[in-house]
DNA sequence: TAGATTGTTAATCGATTAACAATC
DNA sequence: TAGATTGTTAATCGATTAACAATC
């Protein structure tokens, strides 16, 4: 098995799986920085709080990056898993809504240092309109989709007030995003080719008060 | 099947099920406000892209709630779920970490409105020690122990650069913290009765660009 | 009553883990 | 070689779904 830059033919990757390359990408540049040069699926497992094995079966979907007695070269892991999460290319992303959220997202350095470059902003007060944000210009929503199709964006980071968030993604559909990252508390509804990932975090906080009994 | 306070004795309900709970109270509150007064496993389960035998299921961990033929009355199962999430009252909550995401969190109404009062904000910079941030004096991260102690909070959100967040989620457990909500993209090491959730934007669009090849 | 929908059971489906031969 | 760790298989574990009796 030498297929290392896709799945392996005829088997579907499962989405679970997918989820957890990233945070193993996240684990691997810790390493590095820690002056790592070699990791195990043990060591990983350990800091990620999973099974070792779990990794090692993630990562088997993809191909075989590892060795016997060894373990993992980290710069090489880290490579390949760019690869397959198709990071190997700088991502431009539309964001919708401005607000107190918008702001620190457009001013989020880590965006651009993990590869994704906020190309353009969006907003429907006309007292943001034509104000500059991280060297961004925030434009009207009316001209989101001439503007996103034209620059071929892909991905967008919605921001928008949860009354307007349904009507706004189905207008990101339109003008051509395949990825969408909802702030807004809302399950929106899109064509099954164009992923979603929410971000909520009063869900998360419902989620713990469940354990905290008191 | 009465007790529709608690799970039922001797059954751990799964923690997937938990995660649901506040996006089924969240649809439920969308239903409310669009005038609807009733509704069905099959009407959450559109809704939310789940199965009618799901909504079922979840619900059934923790007692029975509807009515053959009829299905549910909103504001009845609204409260339920209120209750076994423990959202009959109102949370303190500390925000660690005043920049661009922490202003932007401690400026987002919706925590209030959803039973989440932001207590006590901290920060290092002694530049933004004693400013105001949303009628909430920052304080210095030095004193936030003693504080979160005296004031019995159980819950922090965390949104501090990554490399001091364990060091500050382990000041967090040691005042008493049960639940923190993390921003910063580490795994943090926390005993087993902290309960922590992670957001990173960034995991999350590594995960869908796994979907947009080009 | 007839139609609708629940709560639950059993079957199915899928994910995780334990174990180990292969091999560095 | 001896020790370590991979990739994979098979077993286990857990979650989802289909189906339906109960009943509003």
């Amino acid at each position: 098995m030498t297929d290392t830059n896709s799945s392996k033919i005829g088997k579907l990757v499962p989405d679970i799986v997918v989820s957890r390359l990233p945070l193993y990408l996240r684990t691997l540049t810790r390493l590095q920085e820690e002056g790592k040069e070699v990791t195990s699926s043990q060591e990983l497992a350990t800091r990620l709080g999973f099974s070792s094995a779990q990794i090692r079966k993630d990562l088997s979907h993809f191909g075989e990056f590892g060795k016997q007695g060894t373990g993992y070269h980290i710069a090489f892991l880290k490579d390949q898993l760019k690869t397959i999460l198709n990071l190997d290319m700088m991502w431009d992303v539309a964001l919708i809504g401005v607000g107190d959220l918008g702001h620190a997202l457009a001013n989020y350095g880590r965006f651009t240092r993990k590869g994704f470059r906020i190309a353009a902003l969006f907003d429907s007060d006309p007292k943001k309109i034509g104000t500059i944000v991280n060297g961004v210009t925030v434009q009207a929503v009316d001209g989101m989709i001439d503007t996103i199709r034209q620059k071929g964006i892909r991905i967008a980071i919605l921001a928008v007030p949860v009354n307007v968030a349904q009507k706004t993604a189905e207008k990101l559909v339109e003008a051509g995003v395949r990825a969408i990252l909802n702030y807004a508390p809302i399950t929106l509804t899109v064509p099954a080719e164009v992923k979603v990932q929410n971000i909520d975090p009063i869900a998360h906080l419902q989620k713990m008060t469940y354990y905290c009994k008191r």
